[in-house]
DNA sequence: GATAGAATAT
DNA sequence: TATATTCTAT
């Protein structure tokens, strides 16, 4: 119905987006940057593959230097009732040497192993990130905002779907909160104080409180196939879209290899020493536009910036 | 087989 | 606690 609504309101939201300078890092932190942005790793949906095992058994070679890595000591304590999950052993992985091959490498002499082995830092939710979390749901609507349309339209680059899902089991559990306080006041719980003061920097829409009634919610306008259509559009939109080792350059014309695909705006975060988890609740002027910090040998990353709109 | 969602672990 | 990982249902 409306295009000039479609077509607004992405462009809004594009704009209103952190600029591709400012967005940033999250990625394979644990990849050496070089390896990664040469073999376009990081996860394709369903292009480059191959590349991934030759990265994987480069990098074990290349890794050693430029990261740190505090070895976690895994768990391993899983309380699987059945056998085959339990079979299933990672392990303690620690690529600094160790030497031993990794749990993984049973696999008859493939050589691609490394890919599972590493372990992306724990990924922090800032505003921004949040923020566009929420956005990606409003506009995909509550009914078809799963974790992988989700992480597709947000487009950050290194996300991955379990981010999201892990994400939005929380955020469905705010909204439920808050649905059920409908009136309530104000017991917030000190665990919720976080929690409450990142959902609170981006707007709810109002039908996520209330399913069921659309009301005058022109976020459903285009619940249609549309979507598809102005998704593909606005990925082409992105000026971001250069790859530094353009294995498989993007066609001039604007036809992509995937229907839905993900502008790569990101560079690389690293990890570091360790350091206070307590990040600045908003406000922060930090001068660092990334940082990625570690908690008691937990690394965590930082996507974007601290500190919203 | 893939993915969503909930449960659980860290 | 926040996020990750695992488990189960679809």
């Amino acid at each position: 119905m409306r295009e000039d609504d479609a077509g607004n309101w992405f462009t809004k939201w594009q704009v209103e987006l952190p600029p591709p300078e400012e967005l940033t890092p999250l990625t394979q932190s644990l990849i050496t940057p070089d390896l990664a942005l040469a073999f376009d790793i990081g996860r394709g949906p369903s292009s480059s593959n191959n590349s991934i095992s030759l990265v994987g058994a480069k990098q074990r070679h290349l890794l050693p230097s430029p990261t740190p890595l505090p070895q976690q000591l895994s768990s391993s304590s899983r309380d699987s009732k059945t056998g085959a999950a339990a079979a299933r052993q990672p392990g303690p992985v620690d690529f600094a040497d160790s030497g031993d091959l990794g749990s993984g490498g049973g696999a008859g002499g493939g050589g691609d192993e490394p890919a599972r082995t590493l372990k992306r830092p724990r990924l922090v939710w800032t505003p921004q990130l949040h923020k566009r979390f929420v956005d990606a749901v409003a506009h995909l609507g509550i009914k078809n905002a799963v974790p992988k349309t989700i992480m597709q339209l947000m487009s950050v680059d290194g996300l991955t779907r379990e981010n999201v899902a892990s994400h939005l089991q929380k955020y469905r559990l705010y909204l439920r909160r808050m649905q059920g306080l409908s009136g309530g006041g104000g017991g917030s719980s000190s665990a919720d104080a976080a929690t409450e003061r990142l959902f609170a920097s981006a707007p709810v829409p109002s039908h996520f409180l209330h399913p069921g009634r659309p009301s005058s919610d022109h976020f459903l306008a285009l619940q249609h196939h549309q979507h598809l259509a102005a998704e593909a559009a606005a990925a082409a939109a992105i000026p971001q879209y250069r790859r530094q080792v353009g294995h498989f350059g993007l066609p001039p014309n604007g036809q992509f290899e995937h229907p839905l695909l993900q502008s790569r705006q990101g560079q690389i975060a690293h990890s570091m020493g360790a350091a206070m988890s307590m990040h600045n609740p908003i406000q922060s002027s930090v001068g660092e536009s990334d940082s990625v910090k570690g908690s008691g040998g937990r690394k965590v990353l930082t996507l974007f910036p601290t500190g919203d709109d």
